[in-house]
RNA sequence: GGUGGAGUGGCCGAGAGGCGAGGCAACGGACUGCAAAUCCGUCUACACGGGUUCAAAUCCCGUCUCCACCUCCA
């Protein structure tokens, strides 16, 4: 079971598989360039609080990431904001506030969730604002090849031109005429109604001035697709082998994208991956958002540890139907792993860092990012390691719970990330050193107790114990005591 | 109308022609003063109807149900 493969890069070995959207099949990833892996994720638009479903994609493609570096690929990872749009503007408006403020109380709110969840942070994340050079030069260049044109009724809107790009829909295989076309949309200066907008003119009677951009055809901002192509284009180059994003953005926006894209002569994408929806109550969760399904009130019930577990022990492309239930229940699965870890520090001392991950662990990873088939070779190693346990063979408990924790950190679930024991201050471990002195002074009690068969007055050291919060567990080596799962 | 996806045991969720993922719950056993934890075992499921095959949850045909996207939703 254990330690076919180590953590050693394994180049030249081309052994993962990724599922591509474009061509819908789990193929080979070979990158461009031996070794290197860039990828360009797209974020989110900072427009509200993120809830479950926007870290999901976030925690997806960290997986994604951290199995690439796993491998010994030099990763380049692009994330970008969306600090500019529609719904910000109007948002913003409705509260009374400029929309730069709304944008970026937005951001850090899906950063502290970011962090909450042990998502690394990008290589780099390109704010949209931050680029509108890059995306006026890119859609001046589509103007050139006569694949874009400033609308005819003045409005200082571009769009470009589907008609001029015979693949368009190549991504999502879909035709151009069968394409529903949008009845009640106003075609503005729209050559056809399925151009779609690469700059929008300032809307002086609706908009504010700080949200208009001098360019050639006027003031006014960048459409919402020309921005991943133009930062994607800025930081990864004219070819890069991974976009990722969620279902949804397969159409419109990733092929528009790539239309832009290729129609300005770059080659793109070699590898398009999407992660599946969450729901709850069998609604996508913008329909059916209620506060509950926001980060911070999740995490007013669960650790961000917790989670990241249930997301990540669900494969990227399963539709996952979100509950309190299903989280409870897989929290309970994976405190099944951090009790076996604590039990083993008591036993071995600190675990040691370096552990090999097993080669069903591997083999499960390298074909798509099968998680769920990863989390359970993680579940077998730990089944295992508790046989080990309870024979006191103190050396291969070593290395298998070394294991453990190699994986567990593949998959970002490592309990000891700074993400999830950040806030520990200096006043919590004196709490922790306290509370350790007054339990341990019981279970010396209990243990005299014990000793004198006087069990009933052991039960009620126990039951004590317990009123607070604390569980007790006797072990070979003496009884340990933890926090308790159920809040008081 | 077009495009893509889903229906699996009490529950959550993998798998994608043969060799019973994993977890949770339940039950039986071991261990324990009793618990808890842990280990061993039990519970043999794939929407429906046909077909192909020595063999189908998996492939093919048909049916039903559900979901997503179709121009600024992760």
């Amino acid at each position: 079971m254990r330690g076919s493969h180590t953590t050693a890069p394994r180049l030249g070995r081309v052994t993962l598989r990724l599922h591509d959207t474009a061509t819908r099949e789990v193929r080979d990833f070979v990158p461009l360039e031996e070794g290197k892996a860039s990828i360009y994720v797209c974020g989110l638009t900072v427009q509200s609080e993120p809830h479950v479903g926007h870290v999901r994609s976030a925690v997806n493609f960290d997986v994604l990431q951290r199995w690439l570096r796993f491998s010994g690929f030099d990763v380049t990872f692009i994330r970008n904001i969306t600090d500019i749009d529609d719904k910000i503007l109007i948002k913003a408006a409705e509260q009374g506030r400029p929309w730069y403020n709304l944008a970026y109380a937005m951001h850090r709110e899906l950063d502290r969730a970011y962090t909450a969840l042990n998502v690394a942070p990008p290589t780099y994340e390109p704010a949209a604002t931050g680029h509108v050079p890059e995306m006026v030069e890119l859609i001046s260049t589509l103007i050139t090849k006569g694949h874009a044109y400033a609308a005819a009724d003045g409005s200082g809107d571009v769009y470009f031109d589907v008609r001029s790009w015979p693949s368009y829909g190549e991504l999502t295989r879909q035709k151009l005429d069968d394409m529903e076309a949008a009845e009640d949309a106003d075609p503005r200066g729209k050559r056809d109604p399925r151009d779609f907008a690469l700059w929008k003119g300032w809307k002086k009677a609706t908009e504010p001035e700080t949200a208009a951009w001098p360019s050639p055809w006027g003031p006014g901002r960048p459409g919402w697709h020309i921005e991943c192509s133009a930062m994607a284009g800025k930081y990864l180059g004219t070819a890069f082998d991974i976009h990722g994003g969620g279902v949804d953005l397969r159409f419109p926006h990733h092929e528009n994208e790539q239309a832009q894209s290729r129609a300005a002569g770059h080659r793109f994408a070699s590898y398009w991956m999407h992660n599946a929806w969450i729901t709850t109550a069998g609604e996508k969760m913008s329909k059916s958002l209620g506060n509950s399904l926001l980060i911070p009130s999740v995490l007013e019930r669960f650790r961000g540890i917790e989670l990241r577990y249930y997301l990540v022990a669900a494969h990227y492309r399963s539709h996952v139907e979100f509950s309190f239930e299903a989280l409870e229940e897989s929290a309970v699965a994976f405190r099944r792993i951090e009790a076996f870890l604590d039990r083993v520090r008591d036993v071995v001392g600190e675990i040691p860092a370096g552990g090999m991950a097993c080669s069903e662990f591997i083999e499960a990873m390298d074909d798509d990012l099968g998680t769920p088939a990863a989390v359970g070779a993680i579940h077998d190693v730990v089944r295992e390691g508790n046989k080990l346990l309870a024979d006191g063979d103190t050396p291969a408990l070593r290395g298998n719970a070394a294991s453990v924790l190699a994986m567990l950190d593949v998959l970002g679930l490592h309990p000891q990330s700074p993400a999830f024991t950040a806030g520990g201050s200096e006043q919590d471990s004196r709490l922790t050193e306290a509370v350790d002195a007054l339990v341990r002074g019981l279970l010396d009690q209990r243990a005299r107790a014990r000793a004198a068969k006087d069990f009933a007055a052991a039960d009620a050291i126990r039951d004590q114990i317990k009123a607070a919060g604390i569980e007790i567990d006797d072990t070979p080596t003496g009884p340990r005591w933890s926090l308790g799962t159920e809040k008081l």
